[in-house]
RNA sequence: GCUCCUGUGGUGUAGUCCGGCUAAGCAUACUGCCCUCUCAAGGCAGUGAUCCCGGGUUCAAAUCCCGGCGGGAGCACCA
């Protein structure tokens, strides 16, 4: 070998391509773009499905998610299959399936079918039947506090033991007799499993709510992992993903199919999304909604998808960030940064350009000779022009007013060039001519006569270190053109040396981002 | 505590399964220049990682093995 490495490399090469040419054949190594290939993945024969719980407002983590599932389901030319998994009336609302459903629309998921696993109770009663019949499942009335004890001592109880007869007994009683936290149905697992999950789940219980679709038709529910094995085995699911906390459920899951003898998904695990200082979770949310810190769930400074897209947030940044966290199991806290560069790129050319002015300050010019101008709406993009009035009465920001001295020659943006003759309270300057410099400051102005005030609402981080942050949301009073009034709402607007903004009400603009 | 997962520049990732093609690619952030009647977008360049640490295997390790350490999650009649 020591021998060989004295061979020049050139040397090395042609021998090898003379006698075993396979070796040099270079394995498939090159870059990809997007998701990682899927392991067992056929072309055309992929399906993927979406199964959010209706039991709040889309976030980024559920874009992440339907993101993933759509990318795979399109990349093998597959299928994917929005689910509600609606197995627990307590926590769902009506409400919460149509904006989940908005949001996904929003998103642009394209999805195949839609369905909600609470249609297919009874079939899942048929599959707890047969687990009950075969001894794989047992009806257990101890009280909650016992059944934990039990599972974290690993000692079985006795209805574990009970017989068939019993178990059949009971399974009845479930939908009469039983009150509420009485019995559930618990899968014969393994009391001294190492995997906690293991230690005789809960499979179906009973819950007297009404459900939001079937009202009180039904009262003994499946929980999580019945359901969703169940659903995604007879939904022809091939691959299932789900976020990381799920993972040691993965046991249980296959279990419960292999003892059904239905057909296997694989099931994968990717990290949870979420932002630096703007959680997802419903236990931190509601009470800011509830005790008025945020405005509500489309309160700007949210990771919800409506508070997103009211920010001014595209759905294909969205996407585009997404895909570039690729498929992992590592925990990120993702950079929001890169959701607004992404988001920049492609908002920037249909964005209108406006000016805006804070922290007004009168700038007049005395030998204005100006009495109407016509600006383009966009520097590359046609999008039209707009007509100012002008009278030599302006108003600048208050940041650019303190940097002027006395002498100064700026250029008032698409304007003309003046000196400045006074500053102070009020600034006075002389037009000195109209060619284009690049050294002298360029400031962008509003006329007096016709300046309209609007307020900016700048969403900050919500949350420092753990802390709710008071100053999260900052209001700012603004004066903008006139033409403001003529955009609908909705429109990103890029306030020229300020930031992009996007309409939100006649009055108001939410700012997007730098 | 137990179990599982995870650890590549400031940040997010590619590469890790099948060790050499790249002493580490891309994006973002930052800096500078060009372009531009914007502090945006676009173009170019630059800063920045001994691939968590320590051993081992090998001619060769981010990649394989062993041992540490850090971070996260689960331990519900919620999903």
């Amino acid at each position: 070998m020591a021998e060989v490495n004295t061979i020049p490399l050139s040397t090395q090469k042609s021998e090898l391509e003379s006698n075993f040419p396979e070796l040099l054949v270079v394995k498939p190594k090159q870059d990809r773009t997007g998701l990682p290939p899927l392991e067992g993945a056929e072309q055309g024969k992929v399906v993927t499905r979406f199964p959010p719980e209706p039991n709040g407002y889309p976030h980024i983590g559920h874009a992440k998610a339907a993101i993933i599932d759509e990318e795979y389901a399109k990349m093998y030319g597959g299928k994917l299959i929005f689910r509600f998994d609606d197995t627990n009336p307590e926590n769902e609302r009506l409400e919460y399936y149509a904006a989940i459903k908005v949001g996904l629309d929003w998103l642009g998921i394209k999805y195949d079918q839609i369905k909600n696993t609470s249609d297919d109770i009874e079939l899942i009663y048929k599959k707890a039947e047969e687990f009950i019949q075969s001894g794989y499942a047992y009806v257990c009335t101890c009280s909650k506090e016992t059944i934990s004890k039990n599972r974290r001592e690993m000692t079985d109880c006795k209805c574990r033991a009970g017989d068939l007869s019993q178990n059949t007994k009971r399974w009845k009683d479930m939908f009469g007799k039983y009150k509420q936290g009485d019995a559930i149905v618990r899968y014969r697992g393994d009391m001294h499993s190492e995997n906690t999950v293991m230690r005789d789940p809960t499979l179906l219980r009973i819950i007297d709510e009404p459900h939001p679709i079937h009202k009180s038709k039904y009262r003994v529910w499946p929980n999580y992992d019945f359901a969703v094995a169940i659903e995604d085995s007879i939904d022809g699911i091939t691959h299932a993903f789900r976020t990381k906390e799920y993972e040691l459920r993965n046991d249980l899951y296959y279990e419960i199919l292999d003892k059904l003898k239905m057909r296997k998904p694989k099931v994968l695990e990717f990290a949870r999304l979420e932002f630096d200082g703007m959680p997802v979770s419903k236990r931190i949310l509601k009470p800011l909604v509830q005790e008025g810190k945020v405005s509500g769930y489309d309160d700007p400074r949210l990771p919800t998808l409506e508070a997103m897209r009211r920010r001014g947030i595209v759905p294909e940044a969205i996407r585009k960030f997404v895909l570039s966290l690729s498929f992992t199991k590592s925990d990120t806290l993702a950079p929001f940064d890169t959701l607004e560069s992404f988001n920049r790129k492609i908002i920037d050319s249909t964005s209108i350009r406006l000016f805006m002015v804070t922290d007004p300050v009168k700038l007049i010019v005395k030998n204005n000779n100006v009495e109407k101008i016509e600006i383009s709406n966009h520097p590359q993009k046609d999008m039209g022009k707009r007509n100012l009035q002008i009278d030599g009465s302006f108003y600048v920001s208050g940041d650019d007013a303190k940097s002027l001295k006395s002498g100064d020659e700026i250029r008032l943006l698409e304007l003309y060039n003046a000196r400045i003759t006074k500053t102070g309270s009020e600034i006075e300057a002389e037009i000195t001519d109209n060619k284009f410099k690049s050294e002298i400051p360029k400031i962008q102005w509003v006329p007096v006569r016709n300046a309209v005030k609007i307020e900016v609402l700048i969403p900050k981080i919500l949350f420092v270190n753990e802390q709710f942050n008071e100053n999260s949301l900052e209001i700012k009073q603004a004066l903008v053109e006139p033409y403001y009034l003529e955009l609908n709402v909705g429109a990103e607007i890029q306030f020229v040396r300020n930031g992009y903004c996007r309409k939100d009400s006649a009055n108001q603009v939410i700012y997007t981002h730098k």
